[in-house]
DNA sequence: GCCGTTTTCGGCCCGACTGTTTTCAGTCG
């Protein structure tokens, strides 16, 4: 059987034939075009393979004619003929060498040739070898400084400085918060941001990048790097600097003054791409962006036009200001451009967590004598807590009772203990909290995609989230067959955690998202935006893909304690991310409607 | 090689940094 590659090694194939291209003297738009399809196909929300089963390879952004019909040898045969030919004559070992940090295809090339670095399985090592005994340093072109600078490199990439070292977006975000506290205390600050990915609040953050707006930026950068928690100051220059802190985060801080700022927090808070098309969107009007303003590129000397707000900034270039969680050059460009022009399908509405009525997945610490772990708090703390956040309603969501321990009769006994305990509290005049509690239950699907409970006790509960805890290895179409199987149920309202990813921890199972789409859509399920730091699932990029599907979701905090639930707002985040507006989330719905959603009525 | 509400041909993002250099090439974000 045939190797099918997936989407990060089709990724790497095509940054191959670009680096190759480099090392031969290709034309440089070329090389940029194999790049440019290489990260549109690391990114995409499909397969590629699938895409080429439905002859849709070129809708994917950046993948033409060309490049297409070489997928097309790829899949069907296994190579390309063509890639072939321009690798041939390269070392394979200089492909390797790419992963080092500081190492590009030139660098990759030469340093093969001239240490004769053929063997690709031991490149990097061979490489470290020859640092190390001095033998870069007399290459023409490379010196002691960059001999050094490869070993760093090589470091960096044997500690996996790449991924595993990312921080959970609210982890990032707290340390964010006392840094800018703590700027703020400084004489002369103005204005303090996150900028690049925190900024952008995408789901794990690399480095913590920081502005400020100041009249005295030399000031600013000295209180900057005595930060208390400062470790080492790594580096400090006139317009910035950047720290490592003792829990071994990096912090970089860029200054600048407030007449300048606007154009700067555009720049870092980037994403790349969209930053390229908006320069190229710009050129074709005869304006040139950079981190200090726009200028025209018509006359030589003339000068940057600065700006002191972003909003000035987009307003320049003929647009409405886009909010930092939809630049990632998927749309909103063009759709910022629409809404300018008083034109129909704009910028969304961005869902808020204000428009957040209630939370559908929390686990009480009720003695339901559950599968997994339980919550700590009782029923009655945990509706407290929900009311001090404003929401009207709150779905206690305990795993179900473990099916191995109990007979059939025990488990609708605890269910049915839980049930009156819900209804208890419903009725009550002694606490009369103004929050409606409604009776879930989160209910693992089995490999086989039976429900973990048996059928006449799902009658008792309001709704059920249906969930995968264990079996993640089933493969794409036993594990969509498993899926849509455990969601067929009336009662089974949401699909949890809908991808079981662990962020920095393990890649969720595999499943055919169109078919899940589909039938969320024709039977009205809900996928859950479970707002857990860690899982932060849906991801952004399937939310979006559920919005443009008309596939309703639900935010949720899976609290296992009352203090959870706050977690709510990196759920909504998410969304926010995913294009999602109000109408797309199911609990944005006032209580009453969602009580007659869930008695199966329609709104 | 890709792409198109100023183009199906003629364009294609910008600047900083770094190291090794006498004026620049490579890498990065």
């Amino acid at each position: 059987m045939k190797n099918i590659p997936n989407n990060s090694q089709v990724a790497r194939l095509l940054k191959n034939v670009a680096a190759a291209y480099e090392v031969t003297g290709e034309n440089q738009f070329r090389i940029a075009a194999y790049d440019r399809a290489a990260v549109a196909i690391e990114h995409a929300t499909s397969e590629a393979k699938d895409l080429w089963d439905d002859g849709k390879l070129t809708e994917i952004p950046g993948v033409g004619p060309n490049i297409a019909s070489h997928l097309d040898e790829l899949f069907r045969t296994g190579k390309v003929k063509h890639f072939e030919r321009v690798m041939k004559g390269l070392p394979l070992a200089m492909f390797v060498l790419l992963d080092v940090p500081g190492i590009g295809a030139k660098t990759a090339y030469k340093l093969c040739r001239k240490l004769k670095i053929t063997d690709a399985q031991k490149a990097v090592s061979q490489l470290e070898l020859a640092a190390k005994q001095g033998k870069i340093a007399v290459i023409e072109g490379f010196g002691e400084k960059s001999q050094h600078d490869i070993l760093d490199g090589i470091k960096a990439l044997k500690q996996g400085k790449t991924k595993e070292n990312r921080m959970v977006l609210p982890y990032a975000t707290a340390i964010a918060e006392e840094i800018l506290a703590y700027l703020k205390e400084c004489p002369g600050v103005l204005r303090t941001d996150p900028l690049g990915s925190l900024r952008r609040k995408v789901a794990t953050i690399g480095d913590i990048d920081i502005a400020v707006a100041t009249s005295e930026p030399a000031e600013l950068i000295d209180w900057f790097i005595k930060f208390p928690k400062t470790q080492k100051v790594v580096e400090k220059g006139p317009t910035g600097a950047t720290i490592s802190l003792r829990n071994g985060r990096q912090v970089d801080l860029r200054v600048q003054k407030p007449d300048l700022y606007g154009a700067m927090l555009q720049y870092f808070t980037g994403s790349k791409h969209h930053n390229i098309k908006l320069r190229s969107l710009a050129l074709k009007k005869g304006l040139s962006l950079s981190e200090y303003g726009i200028k025209r590129v018509t006359s030589n000397k003339s000068r940057v036009i600065s700006y002191k707000t972003e909003e000035e900034f987009y307003q320049a270039l003929g647009m409405d200001w886009i909010p930092p969680e939809l630049r990632e050059d998927t749309g909103e460009i063009e759709a910022a451009l629409r809404q300018a022009q008083g034109k129909p399908d704009g910028l969304p509405q961005l869902v808020k967590l204000s428009d957040i009525k209630g939370d559908l997945h929390l686990h009480s610490n009720f003695p339901i004598e559950e599968s997994h772990d339980s919550g700590v708090n009782t029923i009655l703390e945990m509706a407290t807590a929900a009311i001090s956040l404003g929401y009207e309603y709150l779905g206690l969501t305990e795993h179900n009772p473990s099916q191995s321990q109990h007979s059939h009769q025990q488990i609708k006994n605890l269910i049915m203990a839980k049930k009156e305990a819900i209804d208890q509290f419903n009725s009550s005049r002694t606490h009369n909290l103004p929050v409606k509690l409604f009776n879930g239950l989160e209910i693992d699907i089995k490999t086989d995609g039976t429900l973990a409970i048996p059928e006449d006790c799902l009658d008792l509960l309001d709704y059920g989230i249906a969930s995968i805890h264990s079996g993640f290895g089933l493969n794409r179409e036993r594990m969509t067959a498993r899926v849509l199987k455990g969601l067929a149920h009336s009662k089974i309202k949401i699909f949890g955690h809908p991808t079981g990813r662990k962020l920095g921890q393990r890649e969720g199972y595999e499943l055919d998202w169109d078919k899940v789409f589909a039938f969320c859509q024709k039977y009205h399920k809900w996928l859950e935006i479970n707002a857990w730091p860690d899982r932060l699932d849906l991801p952004d990029i399937l939310v979006r893909e559920a919005v443009k599907r008309g596939v309703k979701m639900v935010i949720n905090s899976d609290a296992h304690t009352k203090e959870d639930l706050i977690m709510m707002t990196w759920g909504v985040t998410v969304a926010q991310r995913g294009w999602a507006q109000k109408a797309d989330i199911a609990n944005t719905l006032a209580c009453g409607k969602i009580e007659n959603i869930l008695k199966g009525g329609d709104i």
